[in-house]
RNA sequence: GGGGAGAUACCAAAGUGGCCAACUGGGGCAGACUGUAAAUCUGUUGGCAUACGCCUUCGGAGGUUCGAAUCCUUCUCUCCCCA
């Protein structure tokens, strides 16, 4: 039973741009569709997560998702963004990268060999055998240069403000990508790629490949670019982006993320990343705007993704470890938490040890976080924090470096939670 | 191959012999206000130092000078125009 796909896309606002007749064919039709992603490390970020999400709605609508794992154009770098210039993957930490991508993906799809089971593909299973002459013959002889170069990426980056200039490797990608639409064509049938807006230009050179060189159809449909209302770019914090490897992103501080969305951006987000249904979320929009102040769309949002990337006991336990952090806790009550509660709390979190002895005499809080520990970078950024009143121990504000710590200070005898601002902890272990 | 422009801190961008640790904007961090939101306001944003101040930094290397981000030589890289 085939649902329809694009409906779906389209109330979640999920479609920068469709083919015309895409619609149609996907409901006439069980098909096959892609996905391509860079296998640069082995783990997905929540950048990933929004083609993961199309994937998944395109299975749940009764197709047949591929998800691609782009061995060879993760060589080249994608002239749409502005990448840097790429490294080359040895062959053994590809498929490392692409057992992990996999293992991750089927959080988020079914892999089960039924007739719509998800697939992984790799590029560079077919790329790898091409020549160079192989390739400017069956495929670069289809499409002329002046079609390539009217695609936005490449004249933005010719005759753009930048004018930055392209290398020829770049300028190639995008027959790099079609190739591989040619290919799934051929092998899966698969006649729809999806992808961020960015992704357009090459997307339809794909589609025109498939069309010159065997006169088949084939179709694209993308998704806008996750923006943040501030205007900031989604998923990154100053430590970089939001793993969905929990050894790389604590579920805590992946849980956080959600919970810190904007009011605006939740609204958005909670249509794009989880499955919540339309009466569902317009229920929980409306509840949050009676009352702002409790967070509805945020708690629920955070809650939705952090089940399916990390399950319910990791749930839990983020949840736990928010409400001791963010409620009203005091110093009496830190002391109480029992010492693997307290841990669990703060896995993930920075940590430094110290030695006991280096207590026992007392040390002052200078000497501690910026030269026996690294938890500042520097006495000054220290400092700075500490004259700014936004440093505390044990949430206990702290205003002076000079300020003596000693082992009665520490909690369960061995800890020391160091705060700084609001948000930022960082647990110290005395043994 | 010829001609031109340029490289400054996280990014953008001023500075073109001493007043430069370097204007300004963005971003970051912290504070106030709040709802772990947004907006706003304040402080801060190379290192050491409570502080006077000291040390390292303006693409790389050398030089001129009492003194260089600023002048000279050379190298590397980027962009543009012409062939």
């Amino acid at each position: 039973m085939i649902k329809n796909f694009v409906e779906e896309l389209r109330w979640r606002g999920m479609i920068h741009d469709i083919m015309p007749e895409t619609e149609e064919i996907l409901m006439k039709e069980s098909v096959a569709g892609y996905v391509g992603i860079d296998p640069t490390a082995d783990s997905l970020h929540i950048g990933h997560l929004v083609s993961l999400m199309m994937l998944r709605h395109f299975q749940e609508a009764g197709h047949k998702p591929l998800l691609l794992i782009g061995g060879a154009t993760g060589m080249i770098g994608d002239p749409s963004g502005k990448s840097e210039e790429r490294n080359l993957l040895d062959l053994e930490t590809l498929r490392h990268n692409q057992e992990s991508i996999k293992n991750q993906a089927s959080r988020f799809l079914r892999f089960d060999n039924s007739a719509n089971s998800a697939v992984v593909v790799n590029n560079y299973d077919w790329m790898s055998r091409f020549s160079f002459l192989d390739f400017i013959r069956d495929i670069g002889k289809h499409i002329t240069v002046n079609y390539m170069m009217s695609k936005d990426s490449v004249k933005k980056r010719i005759t753009g403000d930048a004018r930055e200039g392209m290398s020829f490797t770049e300028f190639s990608y995008q027959l790099v990508q079609g190739t591989d639409y040619l290919e799934l064509y051929k092998s899966y049938n698969c006649k729809l790629q999806m992808g961020g807006s960015d992704q357009w230009g090459n997307i339809t050179t794909g589609t025109e490949l498939i069309r010159r060189k065997l006169g088949g159809e084939a179709f694209a449909i993308t998704c806008p670019l996750i923006t943040k209302s501030d205007g900031g770019k989604f998923g990154k914090t100053e430590k970089g982006n939001i793993w969905l490897d929990k050894n790389y992103t604590s579920p805590y501080q992946f849980y956080q993320f959600w919970i810190n969305v904007s009011d605006e951006d939740a609204e958005k987000y909670i249509k794009i990343f989880t499955l919540l249904t339309k009466q569902e979320i317009d229920a929980i929009v409306e509840q949050h705007r009676t009352q702002p102040h409790l967070r509805f769309l945020q708690n629920r949002l955070a809650e939705e993704v952090t089940t399916m990337v990390h399950g319910e006991e990791e749930l839990a336990a983020a949840r736990k470890a928010s409400q001791i952090l963010f409620g009203n806790t005091t110093h009496d009550m830190l002391a109480e938490i029992d010492e693997s509660t307290f841990l669990s709390v703060f896995e993930g979190v920075p940590q430094f040890n110290i030695e006991k002895s280096e207590m026992n005499a007392g040390i002052s809080v200078g000497a501690l976080l910026a030269e026996k520990t690294k938890v500042f970078e520097s006495k000054g950024e220290l400092r700075r924090t500490v004259q700014g009143g936004g440093l505390s121990i044990n949430k206990e504000k702290i205003d002076s470096l000079e300020q003596m710590v000693t082992v009665t200070n520490l909690l369960n005898n061995k800890y020391l939670l160091v705060q700084k601002g609001k948000k930022n902890y960082t647990l110290i272990t005395c043994q």
